[in-house]
DNA sequence: CGTCCACGTCTAC
DNA sequence: TAGACCTGGACGG
């Protein structure tokens, strides 16, 4: 579910299905999260939600009633982020989800359940939290302080990176993604292993035009020049465009994914590039990749890929010669990263991530509750 | 069955 | 700059 987008349409949702509900008795906490307990229980209170970012604050505010006056009851700000996989689902109590984490509970006659679901568990929250110190204004909701921490801490040597690595800093950009920043550069055409500072200098402190209408035709028009669009404008307008799409933004699972997947232009797309950043993490992009692309891998551990012929562009660039994509029509192709080649000693070696406790002791802890909900069929990559 | 991959942080060597 | 932290879907043999 989540980057900036994400992390807003579930603010909204919050505020959606809460208006109106009640909530009672103590919050709840799944056994096998390792996230803090919340102390706060309360006869009746209100939750509603707040985005900023790559973060959600949901505030738990008491009813006052003539019985409970003077109890003292205070309320609660409860900040999460959602790594991976999280997200809020409001049911009844006898579906609550799997990976059910952390459960509010409304005093109707059959209960139910705010619940913040989050499959993989990177995702924290924390009690009597404010915004995360260290995090950026947001990209969608606060551009022009966003603009201002980017242009007027350029010296700042973040921005020597890459700047397709420096958009997923979130002390800058709070509510990039990896999704977002693939879509945000392609639409510029600008490569991204470009240093950062050299594509941001030079930009405007004011984003004169953001509102007026000199820009108006190229805005309107979905082509937008550098001129018309500078990369900071469409940091902000681009996860917009996701929220307003009114859909649930990035999320295979669910059936209404396939108009998100519409909207991509580049991230997993078929016919586009991807190499993996100093981070370990795909970075899709087409054309150039620009000066700072890692060098062919090797490092320690050898990474063993290659027959020479590896459509993944991992030694990047000149291997596809140019992929028109024509907009809005994929191209069916290669990209994809469908393509893998057999090699005997890979295994050694993960850059990132899932790498198996093989027999170590370590197995892993089912989850309380809730039965595997039905999921409705996959979208693919590949052609349709 | 096994491997690879996924919307993100975190801390520790 | 590696890993650790997790689950599960897609795909290959």
């Amino acid at each position: 579910m989540p980057e900036g987008p994400e992390l807003h349409l579930a603010s909204l949702f919050v505020n959606r299905v809460c208006e109106g509900v009640v909530f009672t008795g103590p919050v709840r906490k799944s056994v096998v999260s390792k996230n803090c307990d919340v102390a706060f229980t309360c006869e009746a209170y209100r939750i509603s939600a707040a985005s900023r970012g790559k973060e959600v604050k949901l505030t738990l505010m008491p009813v006052k009633s003539d019985v409970n006056e003077g109890s003292a009851e205070r309320p609660m700000d409860i900040v999460f982020r959602f790594g991976m996989s999280g997200y809020f689902q409001f049911t009844s109590e006898d579906e609550l989800p799997k990976h059910s984490h952390l459960r509010f509970f409304s005093n109707e006659k059959p209960c139910r359940v705010l619940s913040f679901v989050d499959t993989r568990r990177f995702g924290s929250w924390q009690p009597n939290g404010g915004w995360q110190p260290g995090r950026g204004p947001c990209i969608m909701f606060e551009y022009e302080s966003f603009r201002k921490n980017v242009l007027s801490n350029l010296s700042d040597r973040a921005f020597e990176k890459p700047i397709c690595e420096a958009l997923l800093n979130q002390t800058y950009f709070n509510g990039i993604g990896n999704y977002l920043r693939a879509e945000i550069l392609f639409r510029l055409n600008i490569p991204p292993f470009v240093q950062a500072r050299t594509v941001l200098e030079g930009l405007a402190l004011e984003d004169l035009g953001a509102d007026d209408t000199t820009g108006k035709e190229e805005l309107a028009d979905e082509k937008c020049t550098s001129r018309s669009a500078d990369l900071l404008r469409l940091c902000h307008a681009v996860p917009l465009e996701v929220v307003n799409m009114g859909g649930k933004g990035y999320d295979p699972q669910k059936a209404d994914y396939s108009d998100f997947q519409a909207w991509l232009r580049c991230y997993n797309v078929a016919g586009m590039k991807s190499t993996i950043d100093h981070n370990g993490r795909t970075m899709w992009f087409s054309g150039d990749s620009g000066p700072m692309a890692p060098k062919a891998r090797k490092s320690t551990k050898a990474r063993k890929r290659a027959t020479k012929e590896d459509t993944h562009a991992d030694t990047v660039a000149e291997v596809v010669s140019k992929n028109k994509t024509a907009k809005g029509v994929k191209q069916e192709g290669e990209a994809g990263s469908r393509k893998r080649n057999n090699n005997q000693e890979v295994q050694v070696t993960r850059t990132r991530d899932n790498i198996r406790c093989l027999r170590s002791g370590k197995t892993r802890e089912a989850d309380t509750a809730g039965e595997p909900r039905k999921r409705s069929s996959r979208t693919r990559l590949s052609s349709q």
